[in-house]
DNA sequence: ATTGGCACTCGGACAGCGTGAGTGCCAAGA
DNA sequence: TCTTGGCACTCACGCTGTCCGAGTGCCAAT
């Protein structure tokens, strides 16, 4: 009961601090919010709430401001389901509607979510390894280089130039082509090297280094190491913020620009909302900020991720509901195709 | 003459001013450049170029700073080609060596423009309609559903899918592949319009709508509206900038996630370098920056754009220096494909 | 045309002051 | 034992006035 109101009280607080990003202070709170109690009294529950660590002042005369683990407690024990407006329902309709392929798919969607959010948008290309091979092609573009191209049931494409250490003519290369086609079309891309392994050795010896220069090269796309991509959307949103990050934005936009980061950040999501609030996250320069991110994927398997980066004092039932509703809308695209 | 030394010293002021970012006087600038001439001399000289618009006062009792007239005088005239250094030199070629696909290429070349420049990098994908087709796929989803993947001789791949109005057999999908193929590899994007129009014909009734459908979408594809892809890099140099942009670089930021704006941007680029600065942009959140821009291509055609963004006091020598030569290699990427 | 000299301007840094929001604590009341 | 009104205290922030110096424009001398 008495931690029940220490509780709205976080609550209050919290939300307060998202809306006016101002501290706040005891009797503002009770002004705004019915909490049925005076000022003295959520005074004291504000210093048990400092105490233990969910509120801190940025100094002696200053109203409050939610740490770090106050929003975690916000976030897991506080906050309800904030249903998407209409608007914004049909937003994402609209969106849906005039996609021509994946990358117009993946630059929609980063910009539909940074618009909802008004945050940072990021959206993950859909995984190859998780693909199966929906065809793969191969053109000859001179006697000794091939263009290899790779289309998944996903809608990705891949491709590289592959040189081979000797030459084949057109022949060679359309036998070629129809064995890889016959022994990868529908397989998983990550059993490929399996598969390929005795395709290679089934060609005869004087072929055999050409093939395995091609098998090398179709297997080095499809590694989870380099065919991660991700898009990045949003970023005007970041200088709105200008103030909220410590130092600048600039550490922030850095890590942002960085692949890397962004795979560590996306990385681990599962189907369920993931939310990693300031200190959580595990890249440094964006200590300053929370990540709320998922997966989506066709039927359940998780095929990439889909989230957004912000100041850690943000909406987060808003962005939760949007960034789920953006990530069931992707879902329901690629298992349209 | 007396001309000569009013131009060395907007000259001395552009480039004191570019290097402090703080408003130049006339005692700071006969000490730091041997002009051979009193302080008192410079300041009259600095009344004239005052008077005629090429350098301005922030406020009464502080030093000058160039006017975008100023800047344009000492793009126009004054300044001169500054060589890259070595380690630049390394910076490129070693950001030649790696690149898998022409995704790679642009994505890489973007990078290195921004880390070059210490500013905003565009680079423009090759345009479609200034290549011609390497290859073209059609690949069968279902019965009534079609994949078309169209591969360009500057590395860019194009896919559809395509909603067929009447049920394809295998049978049919092959004999329209080859025919397709044969009749427009080799041939222009451009032209393709041209070319598809009596093929459609060829086709007997009852199999012409799907042909029709099918040409429609690969017409959709390469038409020069929607085929232009920017890639975008080093937002972050914006931030430290964030003070020379007279308000806040936030418009900035949204202006420059528009493809649209970026495409106006790029467009008019041919062989020579282009320099717009200030209100010389024809975009008016870009208008407190600079743009340095210039074509890439095979041969001589350019096929498509790179430049970069920044704030109206960049080093105007150094980014043009590197601008140009990332599009050299560039070209030579093209080239050697 | 150039130069040294000089009076003038004005932004920015600094210090002192008052204000008010907000706190912590306490003693009285429920 | 929890709640509440009261009260003294703290301290960031905004305002004002002052001073300093970089920089200017003008003028008379060369």
């Amino acid at each position: 009961m008495l931690e029940d109101r220490r509780l709205a009280v976080l609550r209050a607080i919290v939300e307060d601090y998202v809306s006016t990003r101002e501290p706040v202070g005891s009797k503002a709170l009770v002004e705004r919010h019915s909490l049925g109690v005076s000022s003295a009294t959520v005074r004291n529950d504000m210093a048990v709430l400092e105490e233990e660590g969910y509120i801190a002042q940025p100094h002696t005369s200053a109203g409050r401001i939610p740490t770090d683990l106050g929003y975690r407690a916000f976030v897991d024990r506080l906050s309800g389901v904030k249903p998407l407006s209409s608007a914004e329902r049909r937003a994402i309709s609209d969106f849906l509607a005039g996609a021509v392929d994946l990358d117009d798919v993946m630059t929609r969607s980063v910009r539909l979510l940074a618009q909802l959010t008004r945050q940072v948008a990021l959206v993950q290309y859909p995984s190859l390894v998780q693909s199966a091979v929906l065809h793969i092609e191969l053109i000859r573009l001179s006697e000794t280089r091939l263009l290899l191209v790779l289309i998944a049931d996903t809608g990705r494409v891949e491709q590289r130039t592959v040189d081979l250490p000797a030459a084949m003519s057109e022949d060679d290369v359309a036998v070629l082509r129809a064995r890889l086609i016959s022994t990868v079309i529908g397989e998983k891309c990550a059993e490929l090297a399996d598969r390929l392994a005795p395709l290679v050795e089934s060609f005869d010896e004087s072929a055999r280094p050409a093939v395995a220069a091609l098998v090398a090269s179709l297997i080095d796309a499809t590694a989870d190491t380099v065919e991660q991509r991700i898009v990045l959307g949003g970023t005007a949103n970041l200088a709105r913020y200008r103030d909220a990050f410590a130092i600048s934005l600039e550490p922030v936009l850095e890590a942002l620009e960085e692949q890397v980061v962004l795979l560590r950040l996306l990385g681990e999501v599962s189907g369920d909302v993931t939310v990693r609030i300031g200190h959580e996250n595990p890249v440094e320069d964006l200590q300053g900020t929370s990540l709320v991110a998922t997966g989506y994927g066709r039927g359940d398997a998780v095929v990439a991720g889909v989230g957004v980066v912000g100041p850690t004092h943000m909406d987060y039932p808003g962005t939760i509901a949007s960034v789920t509703a953006v990530a069931q809308y992707l879902s329901r695209i690629l298992d349209e195709q």
